[in-house]
DNA sequence: TTAATATACTTGCATGCGGAAGTACATTGC
DNA sequence: GCAATGTACTTCCGCATGCAAGTATATTAA
């Protein structure tokens, strides 16, 4: 189980300096584009983009706030309930997040190339899912 | 892949409030104990402790210095070279670090217990063990 | 209707972290 | 021996984050 905790660090540290310096977006700004991309309409309210991050709600206005502003992403109301903001992912958003995806996908290959099968790979998806899945939005 | 990232932040937000409310330690003081508990001798250069934890210098000097004034750590120097600080555990810190492993241990058979077989167990150690072999001081 | 409570979000404050710069010491090359 | 380089550590600064408090709106209960 501690393996797990320190897993996480070496990912972590191989995949976020590439990702910001290729493409302008940290790691988590990248993971939190991924899910608006998936969602219906592509947008979220911000308690419920918090709850799939696994975050806090005042992450989220602190990350929106330089998305907006660089044009990623934009505010949406919602006409019957005036307290909800949506965060919505503009047109612009949608190709930056799929062209950083893309190099997510590379530099995962990179790294899982050597040793790995795709048995491998497959069975630890399965095994860490079953921590993940108490979470809403899982990603496979 | 996107999984492991996620998979640690809940674990960690599952470990770290009980630790902290039962020991007093945080999670990465925890670990920070631990490899000390591990090390021959109880200690460590401080060089080596922050390789082992996948962080930095500064990190460690900062984390060091509130466990010095409860005793749990003390500085030792090599008479070889003055240029390093050794982190030793205390006898105190021994006890200290025994115990919490305890509770952590008691959480870990807690989170497992429902749907994780001893060989599901076995099986994810062994995969993460890839990520975090090219880390020195390895913990099972 | 209105008061009490719950929810969505933002802001202020404190904490933990990494990186760069600074200091002290050790090692290497001449 | 001495200059140049390398290593161990600390301190300073900025960034990211969670929590608690504050604001605005919605819902519930009387």
């Amino acid at each position: 189980m501690l393996r797990l905790l320190r897993a996480q660090s070496v990912l972590e540290a191989r995949l976020s300096p590439e990702l910001g310096s290729v493409h302008g977006l940290g790691l988590n700004e990248l993971l939190l584009l991924m899910q608006l991309g998936r969602a219906p309409l592509h947008r979220l309210r911000r308690v419920d983009l918090a709850a799939r991050l696994n975050t806090s709600q005042s992450t989220i206005t602190r990350m929106t706030a330089p998305l907006e502003k660089t044009g990623l992403v934009k505010r949406e109301s919602d006409p019957r309930d005036s307290r909800v903001g949506y965060v919505a992912l503009t047109k612009t958003g949608r190709t930056r997040v799929a062209e950083t995806e893309i190099t997510l996908q590379r530099m995962a290959e990179e790294i899982f190339r050597d040793r790995w099968s795709d048995k491998d790979i497959a069975t630890l998806a399965g095994l860490l899912g079953r921590f993940t899945a108490t979470l809403p939005g899982d990603i496979a």
